[in-house]
DNA sequence: GCAAAAGTGTTTGGATTACACCCATGC
DNA sequence: GCATGGGTGTAATCCAAACACTTTTGC
């Protein structure tokens, strides 16, 4: 039936990477970690771990992510899946790639076992990683582009009070391509905003107001109206 | 470091589904395979195997394919990975769905050592499968909804020289929503078609033109310009 | 002629684009 | 005042929806 023993398949193991996005100084970056430990000890990578066997893959992930942030709850994406046999070389593993996107701001990296030094480096400036987690990565931040087409995810990256010049260029960014400002705010017109009574300060300029995504707003048009979010 | 022995993490194994996609009599419809093995023997299932230790896993998909329908070339889409640590009475084993299209008129289900039967089934009349296999199929049919959208897999499902009503037909039941004639002839305009002079015989009204896709104008296309596919 | 679907043209209204202009703040 | 970006209005244009109409075949 098989050309091999049944048993001989149960010898693999199975690891998740989780890219973790963010986005400042008008770019988005990676949160990449130097490796402590064999193999790859000393290069750059994006945090990833075995998955343990009584654990699923999507809690492996947010374990990765509040080992190394200390964040928890943050939406976690799944990316694709990488199976190519000689991608470790200690054994057969199997990857699967999740993204998470966090407020750069918001965060401290922890140091951890397995990552003596993280550092956020921006998506057009990756060096040589570790095992194919440059293929992961460009796979997964393409990803990202299309999901903020598709999905109100740009507030995970913006602060949570942001302007609506922040929200422009960081889609600017995105699509590598300029847009007019009085049609970008046409553009988000229908996306429920809460608009603060702060304004910007420090600025030498007239200040912006802020405003947040209204995210049980969004929950209610979705579930009510047929309404789409696009850009 | 790690809670439980290194080489504990090696004793999981790895499998593909592939969810095979056709349509026929106006209905998108799933080649499902009747199990003759434990476990779930006698279960309807989406085809799927596990992983050879030297295989990539896009090779395991093609393997599946080939296997059962002796169809090789297919264009293999990859969708999600599923990793419940209870999904499988055997062992961990975590799964990665794959999805392909076919033309169902060009093909014949050979009898496999794995499946004694296979039947193509509508994709809203699934009944109960093994496994986790309901969920693996209604999420990856999502994703099929999604791509139809973007890209120009419309014509994997279709005969290769089909008529205009054909196509939009199969857009109306992907979408479940009516279209109108003209505006979708419209719309198509972009896309690179090859008009045949052959038209529809045995019909009783005014025979349809037969039309094909263009691929390699497809593909020209995307290349110099900046077309992209959208429905 | 009639039924049925193929195939095309026109009108309309809403969305997108380009662009112009005024406003508030720091220096 | 001037530079800088914030913020808004308008006209031109494009696009999609709605709908009407003609054409070709079988019976």
């Amino acid at each position: 039936m098989y050309k091999i023993e049944f048993n001989d398949f149960f010898t693999y193991s199975f690891s998740v990477d989780c890219v973790i996005f963010g986005y400042k100084e008008g770019q988005i970056h990676a949160l990449l970690i130097k490796r402590s430990m064999e193999p790859y000890d000393g290069h750059w990578a994006i945090p990833g771990d075995l998955v343990y066997p009584d654990e699923d893959i999507s809690a492996a992930a947010s374990r990765i992510l509040s080992e190394l942030t200390k964040i928890e709850n943050l939406d976690l994406h799944q990316s694709e899946t990488f199976g190519d046999p000689n991608r470790h070389p200690q054994g057969r593993v199997i990857t699967t790639a999740y993204f998470a996107l966090m407020r750069i701001d918001d965060f401290k990296v922890e140091a951890s076992s397995w990552a003596g030094e993280a550092r956020w480096v921006p998506i057009h400036k990756i060096p040589q990683l570790a095992f194919d987690h440059n293929l992961i990565l460009s796979s997964t931040y393409k990803l990202l582009i299309q999901k903020l087409k598709n999905d109100p995810i740009c507030f995970d990256l913006l602060p949570y009070k942001f302007t609506l010049n922040e929200m422009q260029k960081l889609y600017e960014y995105a699509y590598d391509s300029d847009m007019d400002k009085a049609n970008f705010r046409k553009k988000i017109k229908p996306i429920p905003l809460i608009e603060h009574k702060e304004k910007q300060v420090n600025v030498k300029h007239r200040p912006a107001k802020l405003f947040s995504f209204d995210e049980s707003e969004y929950v209610n048009m979705l579930e009510s109206s047929e309404y789409q979010f696009k850009m």
